[in-house]
DNA sequence: CGCGTTAACTTGACGACGTCAAGATAATTT
DNA sequence: AAATTATCTTGACGTCGTCAAGTTAACGCG
């Protein structure tokens, strides 16, 4: 056995959850494999599948860790923005915006769809709580009527929602910055100003 | 050497492309791999290697084929909704939507951005092209003045690709459905009324 | 306290993956 | 016809996720 491990870790799951959450957002996705957290956490390769039957459990446990750190996130935004409908609106969508351009690999993951077990209680537990955050400052853009139909919640949620996550992700595809460019604070920008006529539209439209 | 395949193939290039898209499309993401298409192709493992350096560029090339078969989408979208701005930009929104939907590992590889090769011309030209059809129907929603300052071409194009891209990515994670349901035609109602609200806020509001 | 049971972890193996190096073959050029 | 070059094969390497079997330590019970 290797040097200077004990047989019993003791809190193998806890450690392999914060090894991959290291590896991901300083390596990045592909510098994340189940025997590279196992090495992180100085355990043998085969360790893992005790605490997590496959990857596909341990990736779901990580996505689960993002999902609570993106809705506190996200909670904490809406709440520095006060009662003024639109600034909360604004304020979380450019968390929302922020959140996924700080975790790339993490965000990433968390919209994967294809390697999350979206049985796994936790995660569909914690997922439904940062929901519960957009819903919150959607909400007040739901109307009875409206030029195409009403308004309903739902339609205003998935709105806000579809415009915040398509700005993410093609941020993070980076293609909203002319190949290569690093120009956080201009993109910062844009985002600030579609967010302000998005809520203009949605709350005054 | 393995029975029935002659030394050279001839197209070797192009059927790697097609034994990948075939992949792509039949068993997903996970179901294709180099060796994979090699294999479909009826030569060995390594034969890619002379056409395709690394497997960035085989996937760059096959996200190339992606993007211009999406071009094509919206174009034909864009052009069969004739002159009515409103129209033009759901239809437009909607096949954004349905190839997506359609498409679904084709769709996410041409956004991946990891695994992609940008600086390979022939994959930035396709997808220029592409954004040039959101470009077109985004224009008229622009003017020079706002509830908050100008709505600029850009801006309207950020915000209209922001939501269209938004949604057909959260409906490839299976996030707008609950939880392993097939909802097509509720999903595609949804969408068709997320897209008129839009057009309507977009080129109204 | 001691002993058996069980949980936690290791070791070693398997097939599949992308990539590299070396060799074989066929098309092209001279 | 010979030499060169492009194309493709074969075999190997290290890495990956997963499985089976063995080892160690903790726990429950007499």
């Amino acid at each position: 056995m290797a040097a200077g491990r004990k047989y019993h870790h003791g809190n193998l799951r806890e450690a392999l959850l914060d090894a991959g959450l290291v590896l991901l957002t300083e390596k990045g996705a592909d510098g994340f494999s189940l025997r590279a957290c196992a090495a992180r956490a100085n355990v043998s390769h085969a360790a893992p599948a005790h605490h997590f039957g496959d990857i596909r459990a341990l990736l779901s446990a990580l996505a689960a860790r993002g999902f609570t750190m993106f809705a506190d996130r996200l909670r904490t935004a809406r709440e520095e923005a006060g009662n003024d409908a639109g600034k909360a609106m604004q304020a979380v969508g450019l968390a929302y915006i922020a959140f996924a351009r700080e975790n790339p690999a993490i965000f990433k993951l968390m919209f994967d769809g294809q390697r999350l077990d979206w049985e796994n209680e936790e995660l569909a537990s914690v997922a439904r709580q940062a929901y519960g955050e957009l819903e919150t400052v959607a909400g007040p853009a739901s109307r009875r009527t409206g030029p195409a139909g009403p308004h309903t919640p739902a339609l205003m949620e998935t709105f806000l929602w579809s415009l915040v996550h398509g700005y993410a992700h093609l941020s993070l595809a980076g293609q909203l910055s002319p190949a290569g460019e690093h120009q956080t604070k201009e993109e910062e920008a844009r985002a600030r100003s579609l967010l302000e006529t998005v809520s203009n539209l949605m709350l005054e439209g």
